[in-house]
DNA sequence: ATGAAAGCGCTAACAG
DNA sequence: CTGTTAGCGCTTTCAT
């Protein structure tokens, strides 16, 4: 079962009776520039198309030192959250011409830089990613190495690199003013990933609305290790077993959510009824969650399509040298039946 | 910002003194085999460390006319069932050294076609594709033309192409049966997409049961029109109002099940008390939706481990030739409060 | 035990 | 308006 050899351009030029440098031009559109006869062009484009040419994209890629190709990485695919944002950039770029290589970090900063290598090696044009956001030094240094690189979701203060997030501080500000308004006073925050950029404008945001809304901070209580079910399950767990336990959660993704409502549901604790629950980011099963969920959803087509056209800008080098500039993203929130007012 | 230049294989040799000729073997692992003075191999290999030599890998791909790529084709990736089996294939895939180039159809047999020519043209050494399931005629073709291809998920029957899936007819029979042994008689079906093989394998084996419990066709409906949340909402809300609803529905995926939970809602219809539900592929959050999902579990990691081995088989010339055959992994039950006992 | 050189398919500089 | 040809970086045949 051999591989069917295709066409490549000498066999096309010859049975034209053409040079491989006119079938070349006609074929990237620079006929016009050249002054090519119409009918040689026609003829040309004719053929191409009759026995399916399609261009040597390792030649290509050797003559251009270009590949045509980004590699987006992401923490967790499995997470709907990155695979809708993988989704979404993956069409953009698409449109754009650009293939996609895919890789999946795993929360893991060693593997993140490992894979950065290896697309590098790949001669990706550029890439795309949303880091596992403890360390940065591996991105910067190929950022400053001329690699177009846009990150997104997870940034640093001072990062060198054009960043695209959620406003997730005001994000978290907001869902405690709302709670704070539903008569919560004992509110709990369950933190994904300790010191990373979004993680801490959350906590940031949560903190400060409390600072705003008078409640002192010996009366709160901020705990969680990572973004994933079990810390939600765990933390959850310990808070709600807890002497005077929170009347209200905020869970800083949708994974720690999940790993409270199994809490909730082994302790057989009452949503809205004995706790009010607030999750950052929506998703498909938000509404349909025993008790449907509010959440704060982030605008990830928007974070997308901005992401793209960002590192776009920088292949293309019509980029404005906006270095580091972080570009912040409004969130929205959906009030749904786990908000609730206060029972008095 | 100039793209950083990397050493190419002529200036690692040069300052080594050595030809490049050498310099390929060592670094290709062929040393022994050339009898290269372990020496020289040493010098070599620390040389290239030094100033991390990587080879460019659009030479290689030219020389050797392989690109250590694979394209990975789903029909949505921002469903978790497909974002699952590409979080497996990738980190399978990457441990054989592949990286992979990922593409969403968007449940478009066209696009599917156009994606993949768009992958072969750039020179993937193979596909693994979860297809929309409805024409295969473009499947069948490059796998004919010798480019290694394993089908996942949705298959079809007298397909030439290997192919991994579900034992999805068992799956749906046991879930049937279920259902009869907990007293309902009166179950209906939301099925996905009409004609491919998934949906009638699983259609197929709602029907069998059926038939094997003695219930007749006359009181049983199958309905739904494709594997979305919309066609589960409609075609939920169709049967639920509808005159002698089902007392227990069976629901072919997990988009169709949110959807007929939607319509539950709206219509404020009790699970389990009034209506029992099974659906197809369990999700991180089936345990915690308003009521806890009863759900037939895929084997994702099997499947993605499968797909992976076949494709590199194929690759690597050692097939064994078993065209077309399709393996078919077992499902499991996962019992949870959606299904309830019949009230009498 | 090592090297010289051909050639993979393409683009573009240079040449009419 | 079209063609000749060098050269991108690598592997491998053939030579020594």
């Amino acid at each position: 079962m051999a591989q069917q050899k295709s066409v490549n351009i000498k066999e096309l030029s010859a049975k034209l009776n053409l040079s491989v440098t006119t079938v070349s031009r006609v074929l990237n559109g620079k006929a016009k520039q050249y002054r090519i006869k119409e009918e040689t062009e026609k003829k040309v484009r004719e053929a191409a198309l009759e026995v399916n040419y399609s261009p040597n994209r390792f030649a290509r890629g050797l003559k251009l030192d270009k590949s045509e190709t980004i590699g987006v990485i992401v923490p967790d695919i499995s997470n709907p959250f990155f695979a809708d944002m993988v989704k979404i950039i993956e069409e953009q770029l698409r449109g754009k011409g650009y293939a996609i290589l895919i890789g999946d970090s795993n929360e893991k900063t060693e593997q993140e830089a490992e894979m950065i290598c290896l697309f590098e090696s790949r001669k990706v044009d550029g890439l795309i990613v949303a880091p596992v956001g403890l360390q940065f030094d591996h991105l910067e240094r190929i950022y400053l190495s001329g690699k177009p690189l846009v990150v997104i979701d997870r940034t640093q203060p001072d990062l060198t690199i054009p960043a695209i997030t959620s406003d997730n501080y005001s994000g978290a500000y907001q869902a405690v003013l709302l709670l704070v308004e539903y008569g919560h006073r004992n509110i709990a925050c369950v933190q994904g990933l300790k010191n990373s950029q979004s993680n801490n404008d959350r906590v940031a945001g949560f903190i400060d609305a409390m600072k705003y809304s008078a409640i002192d901070e010996e009366h709160y209580k901020i705990v969680g290790h990572n973004f994933s079910i079990d810390s939600g399950y765990i933390h959850g767990k310990d808070l709600l077993t807890a002497p005077g336990p929170p009347t209200a959660i905020l869970a800083l993704n949708n994974s720690i959510s999940l790993g409270i409502l199994k809490a909730v549901a082994e302790l057989e604790i009452n949503i809205p009824g004995d706790l009010s629950l607030i999750s950052f980011d929506e998703q498909s099963y938000s509404a349909y969650l025993n008790t449907p969920m509010t959440t704060i959803e982030q605008d990830k087509k928007q974070i997308g399509k901005m992401a793209v056209e960002r590192l776009i800008d920088q292949i293309e080098g019509t980029e404005n040298q906006n270095f580091g500039e972080v570009i912040r993203i409004p969130t929205k929130i959906n009030p749904r039946k786990s908000l609730a007012r206060i029972k008095v």
